[in-house]
DNA sequence: TACATTTGACCCCG
DNA sequence: CGGGGTCAAATGTA
């Protein structure tokens, strides 16, 4: 934790320092007085530039507050939507039979599972939920009126559950403000995955085993990744709390390292939201092993009678997604 | 028939 | 006690 805490710091301290930087670019402009629009122009990216650095680092700061436990937060996004609370149990293990029988026996146990919450937006007039597919088969087991909602929130677990004891659930809210977006709250780690990967396999032979669990589901190969990379980009949001382990930054793709390719600011989401993209969320990332984190990503999805999706990227992503790997399940 | 979803009830926690 | 999360019977679907 405390060196999350310094990871953290320095993570504050760079945008910081970067905005500062930037500033001082910016002053050496204005200094220059010139007025030619050349000049305004980049002044106003200078000026974007610092504010980007302010995002950041207030959203350091808010996952800081937001985690109370002082853990550890990877700083590497600008947050928009932050989601309302995950819940208040927040941690406590999703449950089967046997996990309940456990509970009553042993309600002091606190194991968290790792969470991580993912924004999806569908393209307006798609009625599908986001998280359709994600590469997981997930089962329904509850749906529920959320207070301060006005959609409810459903409550899906591993279809493998049984078999596997896979233990991830996932929890889908639809936002208030924009019925688009869907923010889906993945809670504990797959342990299903080969099971996973071998359906998905077979959905999908021409993705590799790793990029199985990104690409999913639609075997169709997509149109111009490029686009669509730009999209997801766009599109992405991705935000960590309560980052314990340091392990984490390696887990997650979403770390400083892809930070500056996959972030966005709010302002430009919001200002693109007609993204369309894969049919799928497909970002299954954050099977991460440690105990609390919580990771918010938003991306473009959409779901088009057309392709699939460039997911493209996501392979490339999934390259970096260590986790993607059995060897990162099995680091616990 | 097997599996998935729906939905009201139940349980736990704050 | 209320809210969030889960269970499990009833129901739906392929």
């Amino acid at each position: 934790m405390e060196k999350m805490g310094e990871w953290e710091q320095r993570s504050l301290v760079s945008e910081l320092t970067q905005g500062r930087e930037v500033a001082r670019q910016l002053q050496a402009h204005l200094n220059g007085a010139s007025s030619s629009s050349y000049d305004i122009e980049t002044r106003e990216v200078l000026v974007q530039k610092i504010e980007a650095s302010y995002e950041k680092a207030l959203s350091i700061l808010n996952c800081n507050v937001n985690t109370s436990s002082a853990s550890a937060v990877v700083p590497l996004t600008p947050v928009i939507r932050m989601p309302e609370s995950p819940n208040s149990r927040g941690g406590s293990p999703p449950s089967d039979d046997s996990d309940r029988s456990f509970r009553l026996s042993d309600a002091s146990k606190k194991r968290k599972a790792p969470r991580w919450t993912q924004e999806v937006r569908v393209t307006p007039g798609t009625a599908l939920e986001g998280p359709l597919d994600d590469g997981f088969s997930w089962r329904k087991y509850g749906q529920k009126d959320i207070l301060g909602y006005r959609f409810p929130r459903g409550y899906y677990r591993c279809t493998h559950r049984n078999i596997n004891g896979c233990l991830a659930t996932k929890q889908v809210q639809r936002s208030d403000d924009d019925p688009t977006i869907f923010d889906i709250t993945y809670v504990g780690t797959h342990t299903c995955r080969n099971v996973t990967s071998h359906l998905m396999s077979e959905k999908n032979q021409e993705q590799g085993p790793s990029a199985s669990s990104m690409a999913a589901v639609e075997p169709q190969s997509s149109s111009s990744s490029q686009d669509l990379l730009l999209n997801f980009q766009k599109g992405l949001k991705v935000k960590t709390q309560d980052l314990e382990d340091q392990t984490y930054a390696s887990l997650i793709p979403y770390t400083s390292s892809t930070s500056n390719v996959v972030f966005s600011w709010p302002s430009v989401i919001d200002n693109n939201r007609n993204f369309v993209s894969p049919a799928t969320s497909g970002t299954d990332f954050g099977f991460g092993t440690c105990d609390d984190q919580i990771i918010q990503a938003s991306a473009a999805a959409s779901v088009t009678s057309s392709p699939t999706v460039g997911l493209d990227h996501f392979h490339q992503l999934d390259g970096n997604f260590t986790f993607d790997n059995n060897g990162f399940f099995r680091h616990g």
